[in-house]
DNA sequence: ACCCTACGAACGAACGTTCGTTTGTGATAG
DNA sequence: CTATCACAAACGAACGTTCGTTCGTAGGGT
């Protein structure tokens, strides 16, 4: 008989769950428990701390993240169909992993400063990927020349990463409307 | 001479210093305290609780925005006129008020529910003013007719509400070269 | 028989808050 | 010009509670 105790992986889900939606200091190790059905001490045969937790959780953001974007550019084209993969990729992450992603984007100023410079840089390097498609359209002609590649990427980003704040799964706006809407809305900005 | 004694205005101030750098429950009543040169209890003299000040923040939060839109709305013009100076005027709430858009955007959702859904229901009517702008411009042709007033309206509040996540006073983006990006690429966005 | 997993008591520290007391300041009265 | 008074501001000890975490123990699956 499965009589389905509990994973290492289930506590880092649930974390992620409670984190996103209390936040990590409005958590605490009893809640946690709560929500997987034990004590907040029997957390600790599956985890080494707290912040073990939080560093778990936006470390696998990160990596979503990451994995996204090397998939949209790996599929090539020009540069208005990368940005549109950039933005289809991103949007499918977030829809995804909700949990995940609001404790990615919401959390993360509570790591030490060690594993919080690690994500930084981490989020640096997705907005590069946005800003050099962003660069080559403009320098190929297809996006307005005016546009500064940097804010732009910003912008665009912006919009992406909202989408955690409003988006409901059982909502009018499903996946794909999202990801037209989001991608003509970007697009248009960035058309000369 | 005067030995500059704190303030309930001092208090709240300091308050939404710290709630938008560590979070409300990342703060303590004794960090606060510290912040102010003086004991967490002694708080106590100008504020109910920690709550209170959570309320006090947010709230002169929602008042500043909803503030900036009647005044743009005041303006007239176009469409398109009256965009920019919704933008403009977010933009100069979001500049001049940094700790307390911050707090007011990202701890409200630590208030009870009565307040919160207080602020929810601010947060509704400015978004609502934007959409109404947003539709007449689509109405009478100035913006391209397949945009969503509703969800174009979130994607440009998405834009403004981040700046609060990268925006830094010394920075290479100074105010006025911030609303002319943003102007321009909200208008992009939505033009036929 | 051996691990996981979970318990539950316990730890010291930190939490928000209360309360009686002290301090400094500005106004008033002599 | 000084003594007195009221009052707000701040102190500092203490409260009950919750926090993250440790540890010895017990039970069930393989």
């Amino acid at each position: 008989m499965v009589t389905a105790r509990n994973t290492r992986q289930d506590v880092i889900e649930a974390a992620g769950r409670l984190f996103a939606e209390k936040g990590y200091h409005g958590t605490s190790m009893r809640d946690l428990g709560r929500e997987l059905g034990l004590l907040g001490s029997s957390l600790y045969a599956h985890v080494e701390s707290k912040q073990d937790l939080l560093v778990e959780v936006v470390e696998e953001g990160a990596r979503l993240f990451q994995a996204s974007a090397s998939a949209a550019i790996e599929e090539g084209g020009a540069p208005g169909q990368q940005l549109s993969h950039l933005i289809a990729g991103h949007i499918g992450v977030v829809i995804d992993n909700l949990d995940v992603v609001r404790t990615y984007l919401n959390e993360a100023r509570m790591l030490d400063a060690d594993h919080r410079s690690r994500v930084i840089a981490a989020r640096d390097s997705y907005e590069q990927v946005f800003r050099i498609v962003i660069a080559a359209g403009i320098s190929d002609g297809s996006f307005r020349s005016n546009a500064d590649p940097k804010l732009e990427s910003i912008f665009i980003l912006s919009v992406l990463n909202a989408i955690e704040r409003w988006y409901r799964p059982t909502g009018a706006v499903n996946r794909d409307r999202l990801v037209d809407e989001v991608s003509d809305f970007g697009l248009a900005a960035l058309r000369r």
